[in-house]
DNA sequence: TATGAATGAGCGTTCATTCAT
DNA sequence: GATGAATGAACGCTCATTCAT
């Protein structure tokens, strides 16, 4: 019963992956049209059946990916048999398992619409707000608990929590990290411990005590 | 006698002031030249007698503006009578401080050069792993003489820091956050209360207690 | 069933075919690339469809017919029973028939090619110097058979028989020359004579003899 | 009693030198007005206080080397004395001298203006005929002395000769002749002997005969 | 004279999008 | 659906020329 040809559904989804990858290796800005139907090995005129613009493309890429993220995030938020803590380590864990599973993809997300004031980081804010608030409703609840200190606004909190999140990936994008699976886990400690336990040494002996 | 009419570096001066203005509002990628010749009030082609291109105009504002903070940055790790979370404070401050005082100038050097993967960033990758480098030395530093816990990397530690800063202002820049004298100065400390002492409430009574 | 519409050949044809007339009317330098878009009846970037640039344009044009030249002068070359006389004959009537049958051509790739040093007659100068070394080696054949005098080298005297061509050539894209049918025939002959009699009078009678 | 400073006219001299080398060496179209006056060590826009424009430059550079020629001409031919031979000997000497002498402003009059029919050549058209028409006297008055053949017409025959000297000139433009001083004595015996003596053999033996 | 900052029209090229087949 | 030829607005940059000092 297998159809002979590609169906609709997977010719899109061919194009959407050919951008992926064109977007990851040359940006939005720098990619022509053709580069994204060369990479998908479709006819220039044919992105155009299933798109109505290039910036249409990066939008579909950024919301169903944006979305999943967002829906693991209330998902996590809804299992109360966590602490704050651990909903942190496990919101963590998932975008830096994203990362680690299609890099590209991520950092199309990242570059080409989080980080890109201008353009579509103003077009998505509202998706990128809906994430902020229910990292900073997990955070909120955390202090409620008297599990986290309540000495910063919760939203805050929040954009600190995503922002370490995001220089990390920002870290791999620029190849300032190493991309070995060791450091993947040890940046996701590194993320939480810094975000939760801060640096402060809250047993401090002094510098070579004597 | 002062000279009557403006100087060579005066009218120097002048593009780039405005090319900050034409760039914080619509997007290197999205601006003309001639927007900013208009908005420098002078002909298209001087702007091309100071400058080669589009693009060193950008790269003149970013380098001047990176090259202060870093200086900064280093000047702050020398005083020897602060603590690290005090030089950590200072630095934040001038950050925050350099926004408040020219908000269209930082916007365009985090959103047009540091957070532009494929262009300017690139290209300016040195400059700004050099104030990585400073900060992390800095952290570095508050580890050995144990005023910092050592469970993460300075390196990784300096990424969180401004990570948290840059996550800042650009809540700011995308109207996230409020522009008032009292925002400035409380995100200032939520900054170094986050990143130096972390989340967790480190004398918990649990929730709801009794 | 012949196709209804041009193809892409065609197409490109076209475009060549007014390039040739624009070239030839306005000179390479001084048209723009909208006159042969014009010229041709197309849209502006179609031309940037089927040629790089303009450059490209004026490349095409000149390479395919000299390529036709130096192809003729070689098979002229193979006609052994031709003496160097009748084969140099041969040659000076096609090129002067091409410029009779395509004076625009012609005159663009004397004018704007072989004679332009410092652009094209430069990245040419291997297919010039092509044509070069076929005449030479045409006229030294004509001097080991003894029908010409070795009293110059091959290579020089096929720069003057050229020289004498393209200077003929010059006069009728100058108007210095007639362009009637009996023209081009004489001065067919004339070259000839010119270049293999010589001017001397071989049995001189003295000036105003008796 | 020697100026202090450079005079009006040296000053004038001194960019018309410069000229002459940028000229030669990027052409008129490739060079801007800029780099003939970084050349002549002068300030930019003193070239508009002694030429209306970059095209007078060129125009005082052809002319005042044009007429001296045709001024040469008209004395050889003024010369009763000589043979029609010895005065296109003559005029070949002449010219190969001077271009021996000034490599560069001969290029730059033959490759910037006689040869350039969309531009220079156009305009100078009357004086580049007023060459011609000296040289085809000369071939004339040879023809009506019985020392020449009167086969052709002396106007063609002039292009011919010139066709041929410029011909030269392009060899050792192009670097396709030596540039050695046995060359160049070489080539104005080449051009005389083969214009007036043609390349054919009156005594043929037959190739390789018996 | 001499300077070089200032001007701005003009051009080659790009590329997202459309559309006839 | 699929193709890729066709369109044309838009932009960065050049550079001859002017002119205030």
């Amino acid at each position: 019963m297998a159809t002979a040809r590609t169906t609709a559904a997977e010719r899109r989804r061919q194009i959407l992956d050919a951008a992926v990858r064109v977007f990851a290796r040359q940006g939005f800005h720098t990619c022509r049209v053709s580069d994204i139907a060369d990479e998908a090995g479709v006819a220039y005129g044919l992105l155009y059946h299933y798109f109505r613009s290039k910036e249409e493309v990066l939008d579909t890429l950024f919301l169903e990916r944006w979305d999943v993220m967002v829906e693991v995030i209330q998902q996590v938020d809804r299992r109360t048999e966590l602490t704050a803590r651990e909903k942190l380590t496990a919101i963590t864990s998932f975008i830096v398992d994203s990362y680690r599973h299609d890099p590209d993809l991520l950092k199309v997300v990242i570059v080409e619409v989080t980080r890109a004031a201008h353009t579509f980081g103003r077009t998505h804010l509202d998706a990128i707000n809906r994430a902020y608030a229910c990292l900073g409703a997990i955070i909120e609840q955390g202090m409620k608990d008297g599990e986290f200190r309540d000495s910063v606004s919760p939203q805050f909190a929040a954009m600190a929590f995503y922002g370490a999140i995001e220089q990390a990936l920002t870290g791999w994008i620029f190849d300032m990290l190493p991309r070995s699976e060791e450091s993947f886990e040890q940046i996701k400690l590194f993320i939480v411990d810094t975000i939760c336990g801060g640096l402060d040494n809250p047993t401090p002996q002094g510098p070579a005590a004597s």
